[in-house]
DNA sequence: AAGGTTATGATAACCGTTTTCATTTTGACA
DNA sequence: TGTCAAAATGAAAACGGTTATCATAACCTT
């Protein structure tokens, strides 16, 4: 199966360091840095690629920051939301609001919408931060 | 007061043009259009400094596409949140679901956050398209 | 080791958006 | 109505993140 690049677990242990989701550009960065000698790290073409291809097999969570950018980190497997401090960044995972489901139907009643699907994201400020 | 443009009223009727979001660059096209003679459309540098400012000032709604194209809408002035056809891309919105209130106080509770905010954004397949 | 396949790196292309700056338009005021 | 400073505009360049290209390197499989 897997067409994996030979940097999966350099890219992922590099979205694990720190609370927060990284552009491809920071995970490129931080490769660099765990690298103290003179090994050579990927290019930033392959970050992007292999960074894609994670978000695309599920690996990784994608967003878009609000200047666009693309940011992924790595998640829990289960259902959960995004909760993201607006101070220094850090994210947390909430689990699952179960009230989405009736917020659904209502939805789908309401306009005749089928195939409802959702996105819920939160942000605040930080118990560090505040 | 205002700090406007001239071109409000031709930005804000191409929006109105349509239930969908529309880039920039489409807002464009549909100013162009719609001045049949020989009247000169405003430039798109105009028209991307004008929806910024209206989005900034409120009178639009401003989202990031799957690709990360900036969509601007002519939206109520209620709350609510959107819900957009995936098949044809109409919006449509849909009043605020009031169960998010009890959410935020159980992220606030559980995560120690502050000043929550969120959003919640739902796509499914209009009955047209369905 | 040979040959075909896939991954990689360097660079250019892409594309939406912002910046720059010279020119035009506006509006306040004499 | 003429004058002039302030604000808006258009054209073009710059920007920044992302993707495409393509020659080279690494990787199998036999
Ligand atoms: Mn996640
Ligand atoms: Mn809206
Ligand atoms: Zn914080
Ligand atoms: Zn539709």
């Amino acid at each position: 199966m897997g067409a994996g690049s030979r940097y999966d677990n350099e890219v992922l242990s590099a979205l694990r360091r720190g609370d927060r989701f990284r552009s491809c550009q920071e995970v490129h960065a931080l490769i660099a840095d765990a690298r103290g000698g003179p090994a050579r790290p990927p290019s930033l073409s392959t970050v992007y690629r292999t960074l894609h291809r994670l978000a695309r097999e599920g690996e990784v969570d994608a967003i878009h920051s609000e200047e666009g950018e693309r940011l992924y980190r790595r998640c829990a497997t289960s259902s959960h939301h995004h909760l993201l401090c607006r101070a220094c960044g850090r994210a947390r995972e909430v689990p699952h609001a179960r009230e989405v489901r009736a917020v659904l139907a209502r939805v789908e009643r309401l306009t005749g919408f089928a195939e409802l699907s959702y996105s819920l994201e939160f942000s605040g400020v930080c118990p560090d931060c505040d």
